[in-house]
DNA sequence: GATGAATGAGGTTTCATTCAT
DNA sequence: TATGAATGAAACCTCATTCAT
């Protein structure tokens, strides 16, 4: 799963300008530049505000430009969001897959529950549009979110399965017991700031995830 | 006039025309209306595509007319928004107050994860767009996000609280327990549609996300 | 000249409301109260801004009471800048006439500037609207500007004429005389706080404007 | 680019876009036309009654071109009155600069009065808009109307200065006597098609001014 | 490759205005 | 008399988008 970087999904052709040309090193650093901006405005702007007229002029550039690179805001949005789900969805799944949940079940779920952490607090503005899209029935960012959290799910539910002494729960469904665990540290993770703000400290989160992830793989529920 | 309350949420101006005067008994029900089309369209063609012109001819009204009543599209939602969390916030904090967590642990987790996956089933748009414009920094909407989870988190803070077999991580940090359980509950919620054609049960989810919830509470971790 | 008042002018029915219906004593008053909230709002906001739901609203009125009693802003400025008209033109036309022009010149010219000054300190706003809209050819407006001047203008150039040691120039045209002087009366009163601010006091444009008023009438030119 | 200026008036950055950049020569014609056709729709239509819609379309453009290169009608029209007050500005400053006030203070009046009767003649609309804004408080406008009036104040002031036999008041004041001329100039030539229609010919309006003029400044009063 | 310039298109918003109550 | 309520109409303004250069 994940294997097929740069093949399959619709970002397949990021590189191809509009136009269908393969743009040279200049054009590279221009669209790379755009992208860029684009991360900024929407961390800075937020989603709802983000046209391409500010893309363009806070790239110092002309709004025709953007258009030599993409279809519309979505699609550089989306490329952006495709990246990155390609690449956590793969960190998240080496660290599952890597863990030894027999012996090591508290490291491992450390390690998981921080790598959550860690990468929604690089990526909230990225992930807010991706669950909103994917929410409102756009396929092309459900198929990112698949991209990014399928990966986790599979390596959970293989853990589970893996786990002779699994809970009767959780033997009947490694599916939903992985499901569950993925949208638990999801979602703590996206609201990580908002949480604390309400008095659960970052450490305390990590730890009690790590918890909940543990004896729900490890068969201590 | 004005004896017409009951329809409003929270918001003490909510029943105000945007004049500042308090609308009679046929201003009430066009306003009524606006909001009730204002929620199908949040349904069906989603946040990203939501016009005041669209609610207006949907509601077989002139645009002015919704502009008598709301300041723009978001003021709208935001109506729709406050009155389910003040609602609904309500409804989750009974089931956890009014449970028996030492006893029946067992049932009320079971019926505190039936009331999110009920509750955000009907509602997914408005949670959608909660979720999308706190995190954004939105305000209005951020306050909206706290009257919904605030009481579900205290009450469950109190609860494990309360618990006096509770795991030595949970003693520490009630709110940290509480805070992730419920983003555990809303986030599956959300995404229960997605889980199930991932293959898992919604019945799955549900037992899955009570035994977590009681195991967290109820101590035996 | 200005005799005809209450019969000639457009503000003839300036009592009637709109449906035809002469008002009883509240509708007089309900009248009454817009046209002082129109003034006080001309002030204010300022013309280009005066609209009517403004106005109804800051006399705690609906918009429709307001179309009860005239028909658009501009009528009902103009009844304002009509009643200012008819007044302001006789009481200046006073000042001209009963002065004595031959023994006490001095006394009347600097009581004329006087007046002037007093009156367009009171009315600026009104005066503004009046000559803007005179001036890009509104016949209401520009008759009630004459209904101001031409009382002025009249009286001044019978002075003029009465003089018989008048200059050549003004003798040959009493009327661009008295034109001129009231052109010249109006537009320093006008901008007398202009004109302060750049270095010249009320009581010096006063004095200057009365000795040019005297020396072209008096003859002394 | 950008070697096309002289077309600007005096405001720094009259000629660029709205978006910042200095348009090349083809919108530099664009924006000229845009001006021009504001200049006319204000003569025809009235300030009143002026639209960017009417402008636009009048211009054979978009309303989305004008938006390219003003920020609204106001900012059009306050380009245009700047342009024209700095330059009518130094030509009525120039008139009384280079006349001899000790010689031949006749041709002198004679030749302000002139002037500005032509220029206001030229620029009546524009003029009417300039008192209305400044009058009701707009400091651009009002800033607008100093760079026109001010340099003919001050050359005044100064003339009236020179005048050793000047009399008593003018000495007292030359600002006075200077704003009062430069007020009578102005609003007589504001109105000079008014004044013909009552009786006063321009000539006779001009040698009045004259006159007055003359007297007041060869301290001949 | 990049962009100056122009615009089609459409939502937003405001007002004046009307009518039934 | 007064007004709650609704709306037609139109201007505003912004954007995405497109070419010719």
């Amino acid at each position: 799963m994940s294997t097929a970087v740069g093949a399959g999904g619709s970002s397949g052709d990021g590189l191809r300008a509009v136009d269908g040309r393969i743009p040279g090193r200049r054009g590279q650093q221009t669209r790379a530049r755009l992208l860029d901006v684009t991360r900024d405005l929407l961390e800075t702007t937020g989603y709802r505000e983000l046209r391409v007229v500010d893309i363009a002029r806070m790239a110092d550039m002309s709004s025709a430009t953007f258009y030599q690179y993409f279809h519309d805001v979505h699609s550089a949005i989306l490329v952006l969001a495709d990246d990155f789900a390609v690449t956590s969805g793969a960190r998240l799944e080496a660290v599952i897959v890597d863990a030894d949940w027999t012996r090591r079940a508290d490291e491992a779920a450390n390690q998981l529950a921080d790598a959550f952490l860690d990468i929604w607090a690089r990526n909230q503005p990225l992930l807010r549009v991706i669950d909103l899209a994917s929410g409102e029935g756009d396929e092309r960012f459900a198929a990112c979110r698949r991209r990014l959290l399928n990966p986790v799910g599979e390596a959970l539910a293989a853990a589970v399965r893996a786990q002779v002494a699994a809970a009767e729960v959780a033997r009947r469904s490694p599916n939903a017991v992985a499901g569950v665990l993925t949208a638990m540290l999801a979602h703590v993770s996206a609201h990580q700031r908002g949480l604390e703000e309400w008095g659960a400290s970052v450490d305390a989160l990590r730890a009690t995830m790590a918890g909940i992830v543990r004896t729900a793989i490890a068969g201590e529920l």
